[in-house]
RNA sequence: UGUCCCAUGGUGUAAUUGGUAACACACCGGUUUUUGGUACCGACAUUCAAGGUUCGAGUCCUUGUGGGACAACCA
């Protein structure tokens, strides 16, 4: 029994570092604060595994609080989507809460704070407000309305209360600094007056307090020990503090905030403004579309809960920006469906296959394992007879020895049934195939013990019996998106980047009989193919399948590498990516010397024709700066410049604007090499020299001037 | 131009708190295989830079560089 000691992560040490600071174990207390105003998605489910996963750890509550402060934006059915994905997640919450909840002791505090002097109502426009607010560089100056009587404050926040006044004529500010460093601290506001219906107290309130002034004051009413959010509400820290301070009776629990990078993945968008774009301009069919990245999307989609939570736990926390590789996402729901989901098969590109030595209307029942990951898993029964479907991709009038499936003269195994040859084929005018005919050895049977069904055979296909088939509807996935950050690039939408392939309807796919009792939400391993799912709209009629995720292919690579016959292209593209990292992280120039020259080098080896795709796509630092010296070193601009002008321009004004000044000096460069055309950029230029403060570049940007 | 946060292989995270830089994914190669799946074995590859403290620095200090956050009556 060898126990592992798994590290910490960062919050689970400053936990640590409380308990061993005299904090006691029992007042532990977590909470998962959503807004019920979108769908949770796979980054919510790192917080959530985070939360719950701790009061898991610690045996200390999570409460399930649903921040529903501002009712324009808020409905029931996300609070009902929010709660379903939480419990399909398997997570169970202490106390089901919603800051609404609270508003009746919020406005008392409020009350509390004019009394204070530390809140006022202010009565401006929020165009004065903003201007008096100063900007993080500058501090603001103080509102005309921010001495007014305690008598007078108390008297218009219960005119606010009252709905005396207009929306957004009056709000409530606490009183701090108008010169604060942060500005979070310049007087915020606490309550804004909106005259909606909320979801929960409906009418009875027509002022609503503010995130700042709700959240920490929530955590405190509910004696959350430790507040957990993400990184952008770092600088809102110090707000927190400060609102909890000023309720704070000394003698109970104060909790305290911290905060963690939120996940990205890569080829999709995470941000539930864009997730709700795409579902309402119909890039998608809803929240629960399977190309989504929502808990109920990948849900449709066929993952398992056991999937995603491992996924959180292998993907751990920090403080730093990340993208996570969608592959890793990938393996762990192929690690869990592999051990877990039955086989079974089904022919997506169906051809017919004729046996021609198998006796005329002659069925066996050939006995097939469910999963030989699973002793107990146990066996079924699949149908054989003399007509067949096989993929269409698994036959080969002729084809090299790499290929292992079927092809004319050759050998191949049916899974589970007998070794096959291919005889001839019958084919259309069109030259189509329709019939591929095969002999099979009688003696060879799957499991049968003979010597002749112990031959090795190379290959071995999947396979259904046309007459017992049943014939499905096939939905395939891919990524969302062909970009891997659609939401990095500066200057253009994300939209630009969806992949119009993201889905593939097949209406004429066969699955093996034994599929006709599945029912939504059954997953299995399509056998050589991938993990495929029952999806919601399945009927008993009509079998409906989702794939979830194909199985890995190490075939489609052999064949792959074969068609780059030249394979310096992506090579030397890759080779320059990575010699262009470590030229923009060294900072030694003679490093930098020897790796431009280098890259410089490669440039002269790389063919273009898949350039115009990665200046599109160019986002980092080093895309950037690869395409750049892949243009100064090379005659690429010559060929590119034919068809792809704009495409060109469009890349180097990008690249003028760029931060980086490695990528800003070979901008620059370019353009100084290739002077003619100047004038496209000159608006650019003029601008760039009044601002840089490279020296470099800033002689670089003289001589073309001039 | 301000304040704050961050920087470890291609990607995501570790490093028992100052003591041999490791794990997973991806990629590449191989073995096994009635799934070109799985499993197994192997290869590749990492501390942003400079200076300082120290017997010893990924870790501490200083400076620089790069990335990010902050100016909604959103959360």
């Amino acid at each position: 029994m060898s126990e592992e000691k798994k590290s910490l992560n960062f919050l689970e040490q400053i936990i640590e570092e409380d308990l061993a600071n005299g904090l006691t174990k029992d007042k532990l207390h977590f909470r998962f604060p959503p807004e019920p105003n979108g769908y949770l998605h796979i980054g919510h489910a790192a917080s959530i595994c985070l939360n719950f996963g701790l009061g898991i750890k610690y045996n200390a509550p999570v409460n399930l609080r649903f921040d529903d402060t501002n009712p324009a934006k808020e409905e029931q059915e996300y609070v009902d989507a929010i709660k379903k994905d939480i419990q399909w997640l398997g997570f169970k919450w202490a106390n089901e809460l919603y800051s609404s909840d609270y508003f009746q002791q919020l406005y008392d505090w409020s009350i509390q704070l004019i009394n204070d002097g530390l809140a006022y109502v202010d009565d401006q426009s929020s165009e004065e407000m903003a201007i008096q607010k100063g900007t993080p560089t500058e501090v603001g100056t103080n509102s005309p309305n921010r001495d007014r009587s305690i008598e007078e404050n108390l008297e218009l926040f219960m005119k606010m209360k009252n709905g005396e006044f207009q929306e957004g004529s009056h709000v409530l500010r606490a009183k701090i600094d108008m010169e604060h460093v942060n500005m979070h601290m310049r007087d915020p506001i606490m309550y804004r007056i909106l005259k909606k219906h909320h979801h929960r107290t409906g009418d009875d309130w027509c002022i609503y307090p503010m995130y700042d002034w709700t959240h920490g004051e929530s955590d405190y009413i509910e004696q959350i020990s430790h507040s957990i959010c993400t990184l952008e509400f770092k600088s809102h820290r110090e707000l927190y503090d400060w609102y909890v301070d000023q309720v704070y009776s000394g003698d109970d629990l104060r909790p305290k905030q911290r905060e963690f990078a939120r996940r990205n993945l890569s080829y999709t968008v995470m941000s539930k403004r864009k997730l709700l774009q795409l579902v309402q301009e119909g890039h998608v069919k809803g929240w629960d579309d399977p190309r989504m990245p929502t808990i109920s999307g990948l849900r449709r989609r066929g993952y398992t809960p056991n999937s995603i939570k491992k996924f959180s736990e292998i993907a751990g926390i920090s403080k730093r920006d990340n993208v996570t590789d969608v592959a890793l996402l990938e393996f762990c729901i192929k690690d869990d469906l592999n051990k877990t989901a039955p086989r079974v098969m089904a022919v997506l590109n169906p051809v017919k296959v004729v046996i021609t030595n198998y006796p005329e209307g002659k069925e066996e029942w050939l006995t097939a394992e469910n999963n030989p990951e699973d002793d107990n898993a146990g066996n079924r029964e699949v149908p054989f007879s003399k007509e067949l479907y096989i993929e269409k991709e698994d036959f080969r009038e002729e084809a090299n020895k790499k290929f292992f499936r079927l092809k004319l003269g050759k050998e191949v195994r049916l899974k589970n049934a007998y070794i096959i040859k291919a005889e001839c084929v019958v084919k259309d005018e069109n030259g189509e195939i329709l019939e591929i005919h095969c002999t099979y050895d009688p003696l060879s049977r799957s499991g049968s013990g003979t010597e002749e069904s112990q031959r090795r055979v190379k290959g071995t296909l999947h396979w259904v019996s046309i007459a017992h088939a049943i014939k499905t509807e096939v939905r395939l996935y891919d990524r969302l998106f062909i970009d891997e950050a659609p939401d990095s690039h500066k200057d253009k939408d994300f939209k630009e980047f969806i992949n119009p392939n993201s889905l593939e309807l097949n209406t004429n796919a066969f699955v093996e009989p034994s599929l006709k009792e599945a029912t939504i939400g059954d997953r299995f391993q399509f056998q050589r193919l991938g993990y495929f799912c029952v999806d919601d709209d399945n009927t008993a009629e009509h079998l409906i399948f989702n794939r979830t995720v194909p199985l890995n292919d190490s075939w489609a690579k052999i064949e792959k590498k074969g068609e780059q016959k030249k394979p310096a292209n992506n090579n030397a593209i890759n080779e320059l990516l990575a010699i262009s990292g470590k030229y923009l992280k060294s900072k030694e120039n003679d490093d930098r010397l020897s790796l431009l020259d280098k890259m410089s080098d490669l440039s002269k080896k790389i063919e273009f024709k898949n350039l115009p795709e990665l200046l599109k796509t160019a986002a980092s630092n080093k895309e950037y700066f690869t395409y750049l010296v892949v243009f100064n070193n090379s005659n690429a601009l010559e060929i590119l410049a034919k068809e792809h002008a704009n495409l060109v321009t469009e890349f180097i004004s990008a690249a003028l604007q760029m931060k980086n000044s490695y990528v800003r000096y070979q901008a620059v460069e370019f353009i100084y090499i290739n002077s003619s055309v100047k004038d496209d950029y000159i608006t650019i230029l003029k601008d760039m020299v009044a601002e840089e403060r490279n020296s470099m570049i800033a002689e670089r940007l003289e001589l073309i001037l001039n």
